[in-house]
DNA sequence: AATGAATGAGGGTTCATTCAT
DNA sequence: TATGAATGAACCCTCATTCAT
């Protein structure tokens, strides 16, 4: 089951919006797909206007400004689209109890490097315009914490509880795995590296076996 | 002994050029500092100018666009910086043998975290910069790459001989010590994470010297 | 009948289009009487914007470059007002019928002069602008050929038959006429030389009476 | 007999200066090249430097702007080659007596088509430069007027003398003349015209001939 | 005299934004 | 509400011209 584009479910999310005008979600939609595409300062309104198949004053209409139209297409994103994405993701952790580490990194990873391979270019820009606020980083940051984490510490007590984890703090647990994990999303998104991704995963799941084994 | 700020590094780069008028030099600088503060966009030739001491004329004389005097920028920094920089790390890694996991990642963790905690601007511009070009991103990896791995690889065979470290490939434990080490620095130039590098880095050691312990 | 001015008929054919604002229309006109006035290259587009009461932005509004500017003044000088104009010539030409060489020629000779001594300036300028691309000229003289000269040829041919012109190609009679008037053009437009049109035109009727008499 | 081209008259010309230093000839002569070809606005004093392989400041060292360089190319074109010219072409009509118009037809514009088919570039464009300043303009065809004119006069005098050409005021016979063929220099210039200049010439001088026949 | 770095006014062009319809 | 013409500030860039060396 791979997971649902970033992309679509920005735009199911949009239909969902019963006060905002189909012009106007014509317009986000634009907005979106431009600005993954070449980035913020390189679109101009009078793109996403044709894109949307709608007047450039159209596009002023509801957003005052180009930028208060990125916060419009990000805000979504980070309210909406990433909760329900993240509750996606909430599912595979939550569906069943993991066995062990391995078990857990495994899936974990196979779930969301597919995610991030799907998106690439979604991610590789949004993140750019992200980052350039701090203020929106914050949001973001803390949006994923809230929503994911708890799942994913729970499996990490389950897996104490039997056992079959270290017992370190569940955020440093969390950090490492993250991390490498991460690593590995990085060198997809930036270098579009060829991975086999079956063994990376077998790999650092063996890492982690040992390295996260409770202390006898 | 802490590694030498990035800028400081341009700047002595630039005065060895002989054949760059004194001018050409400020417009660089200026660029630079320009270009990290607020993003190539952002930058207009009229502020680098200004904070050049110099017309703007005087900006298109030696670099025919904006375009060009990025890559002007940059190019010092992936041909000469760069190198130097990689040169110092090289020095901490090469000036004495490293008689455990934990040792090694400490130091290197102490040198390069600290690196990275006094560039933050530059590299998080910059970086932004250099990953818009996906040429420019080959070229400055394998910089990287080839300068630097090669003495870290040898201390790992080092510690591999002396049975202290796991007999996986050295592009495998690389990989998960630089992915945790960057998981950190990330937070840093991010999220201005204040983070108590001592602990991290003993808590990391820790970890590693576990997961990476050689086998029975 | 005095012909109607290059700049009226420019005007006219303007107002034709439905298409086009107002504003635009403005823009033409005003780029028409600069590059007319100074030539192409010593025509600022603020200038224009300027004698247009317009905004710099709206020259380019429709008009995507300068160049783009200048072949919208060419174009329908070349496409609209110039077969008008050559239709009101021809319509001198048909009118009537000439009863000898002498008739023939101080009747174009009058009209054609008349023409170009009215709009000087355009004509001295615009000709400059057209003879710079070598297409242009093409498509200009092809227009002029094909308009005017069947009107011209056949009223060679029936002072021919009623043996009153030799019987030469219609081409090369052409040609002589022609170069011969358009040598007391060059005069008026270039040297802005004071003719006496009247007494010319009967010395050049005189000429061609004796040139082009029909061989006995 | 060719006549000599327009390009080395003018060097020859240059080389006689002997007050000119060496590289303010290069100058010149660059200036000359690249305004035949390009025109004078599209020139760059650069372009001129580079040609000349000589400084920027050197070209402003003796004209102290780009349009006194201007002036210093078409000076010695008018004030000197030209007369040259003029004089080479009062030669072929001096050397001998022409003993018809035919004869004075064929012989005058087989040597000045030749010149003109030439020197197309150069002509083109100077012409152009010359034209856009009327006093130039003026200064222009005086010369032409005073050096080959009385020649030309002479001529015809002794052809009505011995009762070949017709009694009408000189200027009106050259006149008819000198537009015939210069509206066949314009169709090589303008529009690279490949003409038969052998049947053009015959067939006009026997369009001459009858249209000057002296009047019995 | 010659160099070429430096100047800076001004040109063409873009584009976010406004406004009349 | 939607349109798209209009705006004008600001941008990148050019180039004739000056000036220190």
């Amino acid at each position: 089951m791979t997971p649902t584009p970033l992309r679509d479910l920005f735009q199911n999310n949009l239909q969902g919006d019963q006060e905002l005008p189909a012009k106007q979600k014509q317009v986000l939609k634009a907005a979106l797909d431009l600005f993954a595409a070449q980035g913020f300062e390189n679109t101009t309104t009078k793109q996403i206007a044709t894109l949307a198949n709608v007047s450039e004053g159209t596009v002023y209409k509801r957003f005052k400004t180009k930028d208060q139209l990125l916060t419009a297409v990000l805000k979504p994103i980070i309210n909406d689209v990433t909760p329900q994405m993240a509750s996606e993701f909430k599912q595979v952790l939550t569906k069943r109890q993991f066995d062990s580490i391995s078990d857990l990194i495994i899936t974990i990873g196979q779930d969301r490097l597919q995610f991030v391979f799907d998106n690439q270019k979604e991610l590789r820009i949004l993140l750019g315009e992200i980052l350039k606020k701090t203020e929106r980083v914050k949001e973001f940051s803390q949006l994923l914490t809230t929503s994911i984490i708890p799942a994913v510490y729970n499996q990490f007590d389950q897996l104490k509880a039997h056992h079959k984890l270290v017992d370190w703090d569940n955020e440093r647990i969390f950090q490492y795995i993250v991390s490498i994990i991460l690593s590995y999303v990085t060198q997809i998104v930036m270098f579009s590296a060829q991975l086999d991704l079956t063994q990376i995963l077998s790999d650092t799941a063996e890492f982690f076996e040992r390295g996260l084994a409770p202390i006898e």
